[in-house]
Parts: C-alpha cells; sequence; structure tokens
DNA sequence: GGTTATATTGGAAAAATATGCATTTCATGG
DNA sequence: CCATGAAATGCATATTTTTCCAATATAACC
C-alpha cells in the first residue's frame, strides 16, 4: 500500500522533529500532513514501528522512535530505512578520534537522531555506535584508518 | 521510605528475570514476593523507574529497564542494587571486538539489561560497559586478551 | 513533643491504548 | 476482468495506564 508507507515515514518524521505525548496528538499532526485515521490504526503503526512511549526529562511521556537495529531477525517484520539521508547536518559540532573510538558532539539531544542515521547506513567502517544526549560514540573496525571513517561519514555529514 | 526503596529493587529484579507485559502482571509477581499495592501505585513506580513498555520480538508487549549507564539524571535514585546474576542468554546475537572495545549486539531493547548484569558480575576484564539500545560496548581492561573475556562472559552467556 | 512540609498510597474516574470483528482495499494469478 | 486471499482500516469495545483527590504516613524542624 501506497498510503500506509508514507504515514509510517511522516510518523517517523514527526516523531524526529516534535515531542509527541500522545497517540491523539500524534493525530493531531497527521491531519496537518492531510494523513485521515483513527486511533485504531496509529496505534498498529506504531506497534509495527516499535515507538515506545518512554518518560521524558521533566517527566513527561513521551513517544520515541527505536535505534534501528542492524540484524534482522526471524519474524522480525518492518524494515525501517529512513526515506533519504538528512542532507542537513544536523545537530553535528565536531568529529574526534582516539584509537579505535570516534566521538562526535552534537548539539543537545541531536545525538540519538545522528546515530540512528550513522547506524542505518551500516558503514563496515563502524562496528558500533552508542548516543548519549549530545554524544555520539563511534567503535572503528579493526585497521580502519581514521580518515576512512571520514570519508565514509561524509556521505551523512557533507561538510565534517 | 523503606518498602518502596525495597519494593522498586524487586521490580527491578522481576524487570530482569522475566517479560512482563502489563502492570497487572507484574502486580501478580510483586505479590508473590509479599508486596501488596495497586495498579495507581506500580504506574507511579514504573514512571519513576522510567520502565517502557516496548514491542518484544514476537509482537508481544514488554516492559524494559532503562539503560543503566546512561540518562542517569539528577534526582534519580542511581544505585543499581546487585542482584543475583542470572543464567540468562536474553537477547543476544554477537559480539565483536576492535582493539580495547567489544561490541555485543542484541535483540532490540535487550542491551540494557544485558549490560546491567554484566555490570553486576564485575569482571576484571571489563573496567565498564555502556549500553544503547541494541548494543552494548565493553572496555576491556588492559592486556586483557578478547579470549579471556569470552571466557568471562560465558557464565552469563552460555552460548556466546 | 508538636507542628508543618513532603511523600506515599488507595480508590475511583479519566485518559489513553489495544483489539475483535466486519468491511473495504489491494495485490495476484488465472 | 474476475476470483481469491491478504492487508488495511474503522468502529465499538475491552483493556490498560494515568491522574485527581483525599487520607495517611514519613520526615523535618523548632
Amino acid at each position: 500500500m501506497k498510503v500506509k508507507k508514507s504515514r509510517l515515514d511522516a510518523i517517523r518524521l514527526i516523531l524526529s522533529t516534535q515531542e509527541i505525548g500522545s497517540q491523539e496528538e500524534m493525530l493531531n499532526e497527521l491531519a496537518k500532513e492531510g494523513f485521515t485515521l483513527t486511533q485504531a490504526t496509529l496505534s498498529r503503526d506504531l506497534h509495527q514501528l516499535r515507538v515506545v512511549k518512554t518518560v521524558g526529562v521533566q517527566g513527561k511521556y513521551r513517544y520515541v522512535l527505536p535505534r534501528p537495529s542492524q540484524y534482522r531477525h526471524e519474524g522480525e517484520q518492518g524494515e525501517m530505512r529512513p526515506a533519504a539521508v538528512i542532507q542537513e547536518t544536523a545537530g553535528y559540532l565536531s568529529i574526534k578520534f582516539s584509537g579505535n573510538i570516534a566521538v562526535i558532539h552534537t548539539k543537545p539531544s541531536y545525538a540519538g537522531t545522528l546515530a540512528y542515521h550513522i547506524d542505518n547506513c551500516d558503514f563496515p567502517e563502524i562496528i558500533g555506535t552508542i548516543a548519549g544526549d549530545d554524544t555520539v560514540m563511534l567503535i572503528i573496525a579493526e585497521g580502519t584508518g581514521h580518515t576512512a571513517v571520514l570519508r565514509a561519514l561524509r556521505s551523512i555529514i557533507p561538510n565534517i
């Protein structure tokens, strides 16, 4: 189906853009984008996207996207590729290296999203990432140089 | 308060031991442990612990503990009390090494729990861990080989 | 101790979320 | 084009979770 696919994309976009605290809220945002659907359908969509309701910093509830897993398991549906790589430099500030680790600093709260995109790229140069609030740690594959990492990252962070 | 503290501990233990899909379920488990409380109180407890309801691998809902090493903010009671080591393979998928870092990939949402257990073991081979959603990073002690790490981990991940 | 602020809790109700069932839509292979 | 099975969806409802309010219990302070 065409509608559902783009709706799921819209949901991902909205979740990574603003703070949504309930399905009703999300329903309103989706309505602004021209999607008409009921809460029942949204519940199913969120379930499929594995979106979770967490507790934000001020104790508020908030829906958040999961980090996509690099490995697909049996029974696991839901391919989670973002439509396109972000061309904007979404919060990127700096990158530093230390041995086989790279530390990327971002503006507050941007680390998760950036890590999300890096994960999705499945770079062979990077074997894993961990994100905090404004820091992303990358573990570099053995035998891979820093420039190789930079070159890879440049595809999603042009001005790195 | 004494009761609440130990109750929160019990909740953590239960969550890392078995799969809980609803607050009612948790209430039953807590009752077995001798805790009497209403679902309203449990909802508040879970909120305070920042426990989240995620979607498990078979599409089932499941409550999971927050990541141990991240999201530790001011007010939160940070002590993750030592729990009995549980023999479980919970979500383990793979492990890769790069220098003094090991990256364990798990099924979605299992990383926090796994890191929790590894931390509790206090392996001399592992000086620290960081957990994301489906990734655990281990910082290996200087002069320790990869096989030594595997050997240590085998006590909690038999089929590693 | 006595008094006042803070935290904890239960009960009930509100709010939010999930799901069974029927219907429509979509995709596929004659 | 039509039949057929699968997917998507809405509606109504069941289930689950959160929150309001009042009652205690706990802690802090003088």
